[in-house]
DNA sequence: CGGGTTATTGACGTCCCTCAACAATGGTGG
DNA sequence: CCACCATTGTTGAGGGACGTCAATAACCCG
């Protein structure tokens, strides 16, 4: 249990560092540890739990009737989540290993938003955060191409994660990536050497990388870059704002 | 202003009849009558207004830098919805004819959800519903073919309208299910044929589909149904959650 | 050392995006 | 009322991108 004491500190000196928006809830967070692979317990009813990620990650799954996985959402430390649906099955797995996540008591989460405007207020922006987050990887998975989704993706990891200098450290498999970007592994694996090879990307093992080139990150097509002509037919430009 | 003073009676009528989550606003209420394809004025800080769809239909969409068009959320009646990302450059816009939304000013939300207990729950509930619309589209959008895709978002928009008898009756335009399901507009249309011709679902005009076979839509591979004899290799069934 | 997981690359077939042409629809003004 | 035009919807041909299958390497752990 040095891990869990150890964590245990990190999230207290965390706490008194930076404005924590549940600083009301400290006293009553159970800090738990997590191995990787291993299931994060989530009752079925909407946000019966609410939980805070100190170190490592976790995914938020679903599985399709095909019998393929979707990754729903994607915590980092920093982050906040809560299972809100109802009706799909969902599962909740911690990706790294020593995966430690603060958790809250859902009914206390309600009593303190009861009592606290000011807690009840930052409740509200924890929801809205995880909205944005979906909604952030709605516009990677609707990307054309998978190198742009693999792109897109490597930036939106590197805006989130505490970046040195555009180092990312992956907390997750290609498999796990696969899985958020609904691509084949191995389409993941090419766009990573393609991304390489065109220098937008250095590889520094396997799961460690540095962002060379962020143009080339966020150019959409590979078409050889002469400014951005004119928008392509597909985007059908202002034809309809400027209808009626 | 027929159809403003219309369009408000039944927002009364439907208040009184059902159990509506925002019933301690309905007094602040400001009903707005958009035309197809007008914007619907957001404010940039997050929720600064909050929106009830009562009749018509809503999408809020991006823009990415390629110039293509995604549609992040759809707003059918009955929904609320509200503007929370800062940095992306969001519009809203009416999709139908005649779309009546009852606006609330984000401040008397927040000035109500500090008086009173229980419509704070109530407003945390509103967010939980957006983020489940915008999680079913994620799992839309990552379906494999375009065939599936299409499918499950007529089922989904199936469970969503009051349908008499799986007839829905689509209010918005094959360019907005592409930028919706982000494919291109011909694979939407093919698809809709395919779906036909398989005696998945009925066209009857353009915009009216009757499901026929609901399994047929459900079915994510075209392969010859033969009751999932095993999942596909893709799919890594379990091998994740039995390591360690 | 051996086995399982993870990662990478190639060959091949299929799905879908693009371009193109055309039909159907709806609104506007003469 | 009808011609006109913009919008919307549909279908075909061709090529590129990605999923699938396969083989192999690298890595981790017991």
């Amino acid at each position: 249990m040095k891990a869990k004491t150890r964590a245990l500190d990190y999230y207290r000196r965390m706490l008194a560092a930076q404005n924590h928006a549940m600083k009301g809830l400290d006293e009553h967070a159970k800090i738990m540890l997590f191995a990787r692979s291993q299931e994060v317990p989530v009752n079925s009813e909407p946000a019966a739990h609410w939980y805070y990620v100190i170190t490592g990650a976790v995914r938020r799954s679903a599985i399709r009737s095909d019998g393929r996985r979707q990754i729903l959402d994607l915590m980092l430390p920093g982050d906040f989540f809560f299972v809100v649906d109802r009706n799909e099955d969902q599962t909740v797995e911690a990706i790294a290993e020593e995966t430690t996540l603060a958790s809250y008591s859902g009914q206390r989460v309600e009593q303190l938003a009861q009592r606290d405007v000011e807690f009840a207020r930052e409740l509200r922006n924890v929801a809205f955060q995880t909205m944005s987050r979906i909604q952030d990887q709605l516009l990677i998975i609707g990307g054309v191409t998978a190198v742009e989704k693999v792109g897109s993706f490597l930036l939106a990891l590197a805006s989130r994660s505490s970046n040195d200098k555009g180092q990312i450290v992956l907390p997750l498999t290609r498999y796990d990536i696969a899985e958020y970007l609904s691509v084949s592994v191995e389409t993941v694996c090419r766009s990573f050497t393609s991304l390489q090879q065109r220098g937008a990307i250095r590889l520094a093992g396997k799961r460690t990388v540095r962002i060379i080139n962020r143009n080339v990150l966020e150019e959409k097509n590979e078409h050889e870059v002469d400014a951005c002509p004119a928008a392509p037919s597909y985007a059908r430009g202002e034809s309809r704002s400027c209808a009626h």
